[in-house]
DNA sequence: TTAGGTACTATAAATAATGTAAGTAATGAG
DNA sequence: CTCATTACTTACATTATTTATAGTACCTAA
């Protein structure tokens, strides 16, 4: 996050990655640490930047923005500000965002098998 | 890759995460950089380390052993060694890293739909 | 005896991502 | 005037991942 070097090998193969497979080019968008968990909450609807705080023990509210402001760059989620005092904004999926439903959705469904073959226990 | 502290905050966050939800433990596991290029590949079929470097432009040596061990570790494709000279490895799915094909399906679609939202000239 | 192929390993350096801690603006309540 | 609230921002520190470069063991074939 906040930095990449454009002029670095690892861009470079990022981008070359990127645009040969549409796979790993999705995974790099919302590969990061807390997209996932943002998305997830942000599934069941609109969400302000305090909720989401509350929601995810653990995130900085440095990290939050930063991963916020990453997925409204890629069209995501769309933020909503109100012109309040104290201030409100509302965090929400787009179309493409809420496509991510299908994704998230698989991605459960192989982490719970995967983690039952590895830890029978549960 | 390489080293986790397993003291760190960030080391906590992650685990914390993916005890709670499948979706963000898989995308740990498979969000490597190179990760889903390797196991795309080897939906295929099996591959020997040599021509998995060659199918993988841009990726090092030791980046391709850090990869196939780590997904070796979590059980997700299997290694065979031929005792030959020189050396033969082949790198092949298992059955849960086979079910990464779904996975895969899904972010390739909404890869291509978010790439075509992004940039509609293509 | 030397060169060559294969699948690595070792070490160091560069890049990137994440965390910590403190501070900001606006304004209405008291 | 002071304090509380909300959604951030900033500067800096730490940790994690990726790259670069060189070298190893093994046997075989020339």
């Amino acid at each position: 996050m906040s930095e990449i070097k454009q002029s670095s090998t690892n861009f470079a193969n990022k981008l070359a990655l990127s645009d040969e497979c549409p796979e790993v080019y999705a995974s790099h968008i919302i590969g990061g640490q807390w997209t996932l968990v943002i998305c997830s909450w942000l599934l069941n609807g609109k969400l302000r930047f305090g909720e989401l705080s509350k929601k995810i023990p653990g995130i900085t509210e440095r990290m939050l923005t930063l991963q916020l402001r990453k997925l409204e760059e890629h069209k995501i989620i769309s933020r909503t500000v109100y012109a309040e005092v104290p201030p409100r904004v509302e965090y929400e999926l787009t179309e493409i965002g809420y496509a991510l439903k299908s994704v998230i959705m698989e991605l459960e469904v192989w982490g719970k098998s995967h983690k039952d073959l590895i830890d029978p226990s549960v």
